[in-house]
DNA sequence: GTAATAGTGTCTATGAGACAATATCCG
DNA sequence: CGGATATTGTCTCATAGACACTATTAC
């Protein structure tokens, strides 16, 4: 940093937010309807511009947030996820946007009739498949949203986030299963869950299930990091230059 | 980002870069010591602002290591750390930088007589032990990075880059304790990198020793994700709020 | 030979994963 | 009772970690 600040060219800082839930045991994603011109009509993450000099990087997350969605900002915990800022991402000039990342317990659809009107649930896979498309760079976002997503369940309790205040081990189960995409043995899970002490712990009370017997519900326990963590099996790994007779 | 782009406060963009490698056996960062007003005279991460509006990050980050280090560009690999925009964190104004991390092998000290001539290895442990104290908020800066680079010691194979071309089976171990800063069972250690394929394969030759059995040489496999991973035991946890009877 | 480091063998405790068996609800 | 889900038990296999032991060099 030895270099005259006063030839720095001008750039504008935005802030993008990848904000991730489950529903309907599918990873999805919140996405707002662009209402103005680069991309307009297209979908697109939630965020926008810094509103002045001494706005925090953060808060102006936070304020994007709450203006463009119903979500309890209080609630959600944002996470930095990285920074996007090719020359070309946006037509409009050089924009250099910090990514943020938080995970939603399951809530009702957007209302209507606020700034949040446009704002839906989509699926995960339609957009990391393309099947969805998404303006700017948005879709790589959100790849790498949902890739830290995978990677912070394994080692810190950030799977409770996804659920209520309260929740089955199978609730827990299900995030799991939804954001690896993969199945896993509901016993095995139960005891491993369990034996970690200070993931999950006892919320009292029982319930009454739809069907079958009611399961015991439990609250996020005081621990972040999980020691030992939640083990995913290995990828497919897309070449597996291996194969043996 | 439904807002006018155009109500966007000036925000200066800078890169920092945390350049990590093993020296005596010990973790230390590149420095430079700063020519230039704010925090003369103090020691600091190399870097700098953007140059001009099309300069892509990355770019800019290769370009400030070229000119503030003697290091081979070509060999090291930028990893993006995050973004650091804290509104006060530069008395020039608002500056937002953006941070990468490097692991480099074993190097000699910078060239007098270069722009690098006030570049200098320095322990990381007297940074983050405030020891060494660093201008803006590098410190942190320093801190975020060696946690980065602990945890992916533990996932990817990025222990070989801090290693030379070649290397021992210990020279690994020597990385691994280092960074995480605990002793580590050689015979074990020995066994678990021979086990995880693709992590280092030998390189032919064996060397002299100045004492002992020589040893065989490796170099850096294909694999770059490792599984299954090196384990780290669990840290003593600041707070461990137990004690049960 | 001794010193020193490299590399191997082996035992034990623990956890992952498969899966049978039991418990508790609904109707 | 039967159907469905929750919870527990048990077995097997793989791996981490401890540590005795052998191998190969320099002197």
């Amino acid at each position: 940093m030895t270099d005259d600040p006063w030839v720095t060219p001008v750039v504008m800082i935005a802030v993008d937010l990848v904000i991730l839930t489950l529903r309907e045991s599918r990873l999805q994603v919140l996405l707002i309807e662009r209402g103005v011109d680069p991309y307009k009509g297209a979908q697109a993450l939630p965020g926008g511009f810094l509103r002045h000099t001494e706005e925090d990087l953060a808060v102006a997350a936070h304020r994007e947030l709450s203006e463009e969605t119903d979500l309890d900002v209080e609630t959600l915990r944002l996470e930095q996820l990285g920074v996007y800022g090719e020359p070309g991402r946006d037509p409009r000039g050089r924009v250099v946007s910090v990514a943020y990342l938080a995970i939603a317990p399951r809530l009702p659809e957007p209302t209507a009739g606020t700034d949040a009107a446009d704002a839906r649930w989509q699926r995960v896979d339609q957009v990391l498949s393309g099947e969805l498309a998404l303006a700017f760079d948005h879709r790589r976002i959100v790849t790498d949203g949902v890739d830290r997503a995978r990677v912070k369940l394994e080692h810190s309790a950030l799977a409770t986030a996804f659920c209520g205040p309260t929740f089955t081990i199978t609730d827990l189960q299900d995030v799991y299963e939804a954001v690896w995409g993969i199945p896993l043995d509901p016993r095995n899970f139960y005891r491993k869950v369990q034996k970690t002490e200070g993931f999950i712990v006892a919320a009292g009370t029982e319930r009454k299930a739809a069907t079958g017997r009611p399961a015991r519900l439990f609250k996020a326990g005081p621990r972040e990091v999980l020691y030992p963590p939640m083990v995913r099996p290995p990828e497919p790994s897309t070449k597996e230059p291996h194969s043996e007779p």
